[in-house]
DNA sequence: ATGAAAGCGCTAACAC
DNA sequence: GTGTTAGCGCTTTCAT
């Protein structure tokens, strides 16, 4: 921020009050269309731009929001994360409104979080919740600035979130419907999304025609170490698997690296479904079938939801979740082709 | 951004001026202690927080930094731009400033990108270079904003880079340490990047007293399908390599695919390093050799400068060349041995 | 050590 | 249509 020409320059020199200036810079109607050309003249020539801080403090509004990062020091690498700037960024183009990224340290009960974040101006606030605390949203709740909830829930705060149960029984019927019979389940870590993507799972049985059988369904805890181990114990039953359905693409990695340390090929005698489509699911070897999340509309449409709160308050609570898009890769096939 | 307490409700509470308010909400020693006692008491009181709006006009200065980002829409993702996204925001809570991310739609000459970047106040920008347009840099150049470039080079402003010759001149070293006297390398995209790392193979080639062989040498673009074809290339000479040194780790994984491909076992019959250590390092198999950016440190670092510059114009230019890490893993092995 | 007052650049009544 | 003016919340001379 430097030192430039302010409303008064231009107002002196093209002999109209500010207030004149103001109406033009604004697109008022209420100016002469010759005043007006006379005025926008004089910015050209000063090269003049409102002051948007000042702007910012008569309005009582900055144009600002901010993409709240958990303390974690690696987030900015989070796939997700990545993808869902991409889409907040992509969508905010179309708005008068900037992007700042905040990452606090910590949480700090007494202190609080927002809406101060620190004191620095926002209109609203983006939060991608995956690893996200509770307490946070839970504070967020209470307070006034809008906020937009990403990948996670809430009764009063707007939210986009993946349909995690239809997508996880989208592909147990699409698993079902090549032929497997036997469907092995890698879960999550508990929590929403795990719950919601067994519930997909047995719904996906259910409609199949399936029965339920808990030897088929083992935890995990979302890493590859983890995928690794659920998956031999899957593969050491009687009754194995011929599909093994992970719930994040890093266990099903996992699970590849298992079915080949136990003489499994990958996907003739044993196929493999990850989800996420990560960054992982094509550089693994064979390239992983998946579940896409949509993270880039969802932080296309997060943006969308964030400003028009902004700039409406009053607005019910809205929520939207996103079907999951099966990509079939390598690691799966129908049973018993080659 | 919404209403709370102001400067004026503490003074009147407290029985102070706003000056005296303000005086006490900037550290000045120029106050009573007593004074700053009762004035504290009721900022605590009021949960009072000063308006950094108000104090960014009135201050010229908006302790906002900018972190351009090219129009790509998939930039966010690019591993190091993640890596050095961690490295500021890890410095950046050091200090009280706060980052906002804009990525401009595309470049318009004629209204010109900085210092305005649409009028929103900033006191710094970052730029991350390497896909960078070589006319915002020039704009750059021109500019009174404080700007610091990061994996890129300028005469006139800061910056911070890696130091290519050295890291690839240690990496042919070591190769030659362990035996191999046919070093293969696949170049780059054109540009100061590819050159130095090539300066830097050849560096190492003299120094390890072997001779520089064209026909091990051969152009690539830094993407996948050009480091397999680039690889089958060099792998087709009746010499040929016994180790690959590709610029970028997508090359030397594509050297990975090829080599296979033609029959030869990685690493016993042919080592390959990469360069970068992005996520593909290991996720590939076999996990690749490679050379770390220090990418974090370099967020870092330009924070650092960045915030130095912000709060002292004067300051000389500053510059710094950052060496890369060899990280040695399963793609390379020393010649002959098993 | 403290206060009064001007003013950062802009907008929005309100007057004409 | 256009101008006058008050004031957003803060900092900073300049007095005292």
């Amino acid at each position: 921020m430097m030192k430039t020409h302010s409303i008064k320059d231009v107002a002196r020199i093209a002999k109209v009050s500010t207030a004149t200036v103001s109406r033009v810079i604004n697109n008022s109607n209420l100016v002469d269309s010759w005043t007006r050309d006379r005025v926008l003249k004089v910015i050209k020539k000063l090269d003049y731009h409102p002051n948007l801080v000042a702007r910012s403090l008569i309005r009582g509004k900055s144009n600002l929001l901010t993409l709240i990062v958990p303390p974690e020091p690696n987030f900015f690498s989070a796939f997700y994360f990545r993808q869902i700037l991409c889409g907040i960024s992509h969508s905010l183009s179309k708005y008068p409104y900037r992007m700042m990224i905040y990452q606090p340290e910590g949480y700090d009960p007494k202190l609080g979080y927002p809406p101060h974040l620190d004191g620095f101006p926002m209109d609203g606030i983006f939060v991608i919740a995956p690893l996200l605390e509770d307490r946070l949203v839970k504070h967020l709740e209470k307070e006034k600035t809008p906020v937009v909830l990403i990948n996670a829930r809430s009764h009063v705060l707007d939210w986009i979130d993946l349909d995690n149960v239809s997508s996880a029984r989208e592909v147990v019927l699409a698993l079902s419907k090549m032929g497997h019979t036997r469907i092995g389940f890698i879960n999550g870590l508990e929590g929403y999304n795990a719950n919601a993507r067994l519930e997909g799972y047995k719904l996906g049985l259910e409609k199949s025609g399936l029965s339920y059988d808990p030897q088929l369904v083992t935890n995990g805890d979302y890493s590859l170490e983890k995928g690794f181990t659920a998956a031999k114990k899957l593969l050491s039953h009687s009754r194995k698997p011929t599909v093994i359905f992970a719930a994040n693409d890093l266990m099903a990695i996992g699970a590849i690296r298992a079915a080949h340390e136990l003489g499994f090929s990958v996907p003739r005698e044993l196929s493999i479904f990850g989800f996420d489509d990560s960054d992982a699911a094509t550089l693994s070897q064979p390239q992983l079938s998946t579940v896409r999340q949509p993270f880039f509309e969802m932080g296309e449409r997060a943006t969308d939801f964030l400003v028009s709160r902004v700039e409406n308050l009053k607005l019910p609570q809205k929520t939207i979740e996103l079907p999951g898009q099966l990509v079939f890769r390598q690691s799966s096939k129908e049973k018993g082709k080659n």
